[in-house]
DNA sequence: GGCTGGCACTCGCACGGACCGAGTGCCAGC
DNA sequence: GCTGGCACTCGGTCCGTGCGAGTGCCAGCC
């Protein structure tokens, strides 16, 4: 038993050591930097075990120990005190995010907030479309046969997209379409769009039928449809940073963040219960992501979820501050997003 | 004259070897890739001329001639041919900008086409908006005393900001803001959208006049100014393979990329003309970008300009090809735009 | 006058051996 | 079960050497 605790213990400081020194760390060292009350030998034999049991790892003979994915996890789950925010750091988040001109902005420096409190790459998700609700609907007509379909939601989230009409419009057709989309979708969330088309297509007057069938269409596939989830990116300044920490070079890691959808992923599958997810190295399951960890949480206005966001960096990072991070800027992002 | 003729062409033999195999290039390997129709022996004086006037330098004694940011310069403006781009690039070009759905896909779509064209960091500029005109305003009420104001552009930009009112508003009154407005500014390039505020101030019902100035207010502030500019960047994985070419590390030249002021002044000043445009090294004129080159154009509809486009990266870079790419791809995103 | 071949010279770099020190595993003793 | 001691391993650094690429210069040739 005493063993045992006090094995953690020995874990718990190499995780700690290694995280702020970045060099293996020996038996003597960890003796010296940490009142664990026994001598190097002793934790020599605390070491092999951990090693055994696969916590830990030797990068070569004669080098002190490092942290495996395994050690981390361990760390993560059950040896990490939350790390309570400093007040300039609270203070920092509102003065930073205070002031947004809109969701764009909000986000935008929510990401570049992320980076600098925690200098990783920073991701944040848009409020996902399924889950928001029509505001509004505008119509714009650009030529006879064309037309730009502006969809506001609940959320904040404004979306574009051209919509090439089957036939030619008047002006009044445009007007008519805008009310008969807006009474029929107004309130109604994106994922339950599609079942309304059909009733709205058969109490359409005839003359308009087609317009709205093609309208409608396009709306609900390219606009109710997964994928169509955007993230904002931020500090992958901070790559450069720690790029020693990456094997073999920051490039896989660098597409994948461009390619977003492996990224998305991993930001949007969030604890529903508002817990901060941590993905270590090869939890992630994507070769790119080897050697990175992910931390993660979901923001949302009350109890609904609008989005994740979250940090990617190295394995060898400051778990507990970053989850502390994570989280309080999720709060404050998502009380933001309930004012308006 | 016949030797200066010659010293040109061993300038451009240098930096096409050097581009290609990040070597530095000395007299005998010149000799025998390149039909000088000299020995190595002239070669050597002609090299010790250049290094003279400025145009290569020597890493080290005993190691071959590498062209500094002059030879550059003097290769791009007068030894390089344009080089045409291959019918699978045109072709590339096409396939990868066609289906695009908005403005936004049009644009993600060009920076990941210039980046892949390239194998460098793209920078696409949205269309400037004191050049856009407005297309039409969207007033949605989403509380009391809040507005979201929505501005389409001719452009296809959609921007959207949240207006703080002095007064809670009834329905009716959201109604007549937006029919006034759109009266106001319909057409109006938002330069000009300005000096119509005081006619429109003057001439609103007097209840609606409070809250037409807040709403113009925001609309001039927070939409006219430049530095409302926004930037898609891409490729900047790319960085990491051509990460050798910069001096110090990367950090700086992604941090400028995140910034973003930076590269925006540098894509946005453009020329006119329709010419790409240049920027070599210390030309920058900004430390992070000490190495950098920066080949950009503006793209626009027809005689119009609408914003810039182009790529960031090593000195050491193909030139010819680069420009081609920009140029193509500047001229087919502008025709695209003006289809809509 | 300009080009060429030859030649001595300069360095950067890769290679290899010696040394050092950090860290380990094991063992006998407390 | 912990501790001090000890022999051992092995990566990193330092240094000296040899090699080769590349240069500048010079005398001779066209």
């Amino acid at each position: 038993m005493a063993h045992d605790e006090r094995r953690l213990q020995v874990l718990r400081a190499i995780v700690q050591d290694y995280v702020s020194t970045n060099d293996p760390v020996g038996s003597k060292a960890l003796a010296e930097r940490h009142d664990l009350g026994v001598s190097p030998a002793t934790i020599r034999n605390d070491m092999a075990v951990l090693e055994e049991q696969g916590y830990i790892t030797q990068p070569h003979t004669s080098a002190g120990r490092v942290p495996t994915d395994k050690g981390y996890r361990l760390f993560v789950d059950r040896l990490s005190a939350v790390k309570p925010l400093s007040a300039a750091e609270r203070k920092a988040i509102e003065r930073f995010l205070d002031g947004a001109v809109d969701l764009h902005d909000v986000l935008g420096r929510t990401v570049r907030l992320l980076a600098q409190l925690t200098h990783q790459v920073a991701v944040v998700q848009y409020p996902t479309l399924s889950r928001s609700a029509v505001r509004h609907l505008e119509v714009v007509q650009l030529t006879a046969s064309r037309l730009l379909l502006v969809l506001i939601t609940d959320t904040g989230r404004v979306e574009q997209r051209v919509v090439e009409c089957p036939v030619d419009m008047a002006q009044d057709d445009v007007a008519d379409l805008r009310a008969l989309l807006n009474s029929a979708f107004a309130g109604a969330r994106l994922a339950d769009a599609g079942s309304r088309v059909p009733d709205l297509v058969d109490t359409a007057p005839p003359h308009l039928r087609a317009l709205v069938a093609a309208v409608s269409a396009t709306l609900v596939e390219t606009l109710v449809e997964p994928g169509e989830d955007r993230l904002v990116i931020g500090g992958t300044a901070n790559l450069a940073r720690t790029a020693l920490d990456f094997p073999g070079s920051l490039r896989p890691l660098l597409e994948a963040l461009e390619e977003q959808v492996v990224v998305l992923k991993l930001i949007s599958e969030v604890d529903t219960g508002g817990a901060v997810l941590v993905r270590i190295g090869e939890e992630n399951a994507h070769e790119a992501l080897t050697g990175a960890s992910v931390v993660s949480v979901g923001y949302g206005t009350g109890d609904r979820a609008l989005g994740g966001l979250g940090i990617v960096g190295p394995t060898r990072m400051d778990y507990p501050g970053n989850m502390a991070a994570v989280r309080a800027v999720a709060r404050y992002v998502g009380q933001l997003l309930a004012e308006s």
